[in-house]
DNA sequence: CCAAAAGTGTTATCGATACACCCATGT
DNA sequence: ACATGGGTGTATCGATAACACTTTTGG
């Protein structure tokens, strides 16, 4: 029944989109260590720093990961059971790269939606990041339960995307097609959407601009183009 | 940009309806400050103990203040601001009741929704807790950044009731009236349903029962009882 | 018999769904 | 000419919204 004091950390469930498939960036862990291996997997995180609001840590960690600024973050849940960073590989860990003795860990989970054609400049050098099919998470044992929390995460932006399908638009190029926003869409919830209903639906988005301009280089029909304008209203 | 370690507490806002007003559960906190008065309000909340998870904080803090179990609880989000636990009253009152020095207060909030009509026992000999109009909110300063967070909880359980209405069931008596119902959803969300457009959405509500049974003494016609019925599927 | 609240049905509108054929382009 | 994906409209169904009068009961 004792009071105490954890160490209170931010992490990062970062999902892009391809075109065809869902992805999440996760960072290559070296353990050395000969029963699990030399390396596994984590999400982007760190440790907050004293003078920095929530959000704020989350804004750095995308910053320092990737260069990027101004992308969607979105807070969705704590986790702090008592174990969840009490696996050796991760204690080990822990303890190695904050030089630091952590007894418990509560995390701040954020979702991030980057447009994955943003080409990423991965700064730090000791760190390997890279995207990762979201379907090939459940065969992945990540570090600390961050398999949970990316499960959370998706069950989060699934939900979100349903009552507010701007959300959407985070995933896409400036300019993209409505080919590219139904498979999207489908891929995340798993359906099969109409196509002319879908595009019917998405049209009375505020906001979706159609343009007169159509996709180059296609060994097709060209596909029309469309934006979104946040800021019209 | 050091590396530290905050405290991590659970802080819960608690909702009832008396049949008439959504009222909120404050705890009265005694101060010894000339400029300040004798005392103020803030929300119900602890620091974590070490070996218990973030739910089962929220739970025991409950439990510890009403004496009940099994009552609706949800995390909705944390605060973390470095200045939120740096008012002068605040850090006095902390070091008091705490007997720590606490540089930094990382708060994972929860909403509680309870049946006002369960009599509550009011456990601790040293809490004064009591039921506030919500409407009165804003004319009351609370304690730390309690005034957000309660702001913030009234916005998610908003957004919760309109896609998932059963949530309305936990803030009822056991059976109620579709009058009870309709005023609880129109109180929340400051609207006005019809009366007979609102009973229909809601009998396909999976799992509210039409009761044959009237609430008995009122002083004219008796309303039937209707019944949320969790299990039946 | 009056006051107060309960109970009840129809119509119009809007959004969601189901569904199939022709078009433009590159090879 | 053909293969590939793009683009488009109509009909039905279900949900929501608007709307007013009669019934029950206690005093």
């Amino acid at each position: 029944m004792s009071v105490f004091y954890p160490y209170v950390s931010i992490d990062c469930v970062i999902f892009g989109f391809d075109g065809e498939k869902l992805k999440i960036l996760l960072i290559e862990r070296t353990i050395n260590n000969a029963e699990i291996g030399l390396s596994d997997k984590k999400l982007p995180g760190s440790i907050i720093f004293e003078d920095e609001n929530l959000d704020n840590a989350a804004i750095r960690i995308l910053n320092d990961l990737t260069g990027l600024k101004n992308i969607y973050l979105s807070q969705f849940r704590s986790f702090g059971d008592p174990e969840r960073a009490n696996k050796p590989r991760d204690k080990q860990w822990l303890e190695r790269t904050t030089q630091l003795k952590i007894g418990r860990l509560v995390t701040v989970a954020y979702v991030a939606l980057i447009k994955i054609n943003r080409k990423i400049i991965f700064q730090s050098e000791n760190t390997t990041a890279r995207w990762y099919d979201l379907t090939s998470l459940s065969e992945m044992q990540l570090a600390f339960d961050h398999n949970q929390i990316a499960t959370e995460a998706l069950k989060f932006i699934r939900n979100k995307i349903q009552y507010e399908s701007h959300t959407l638009f985070e995933l896409l190029p400036n300019k993209f097609t409505m080919t590219q926003l139904r498979n999207l869409y489908d891929t995340i919830l798993e359906t099969k959407s109409d196509v002319r209903n879908f595009q019917k639906k998405m049209l009375q988005v505020e906001g979706l601009e159609k343009l007169d301009e159509v996709q180059k280089n296609v060994p097709y029909r060209a596909p029309r183009l469309y934006r979104y304008n946040k800021k019209k209203k």
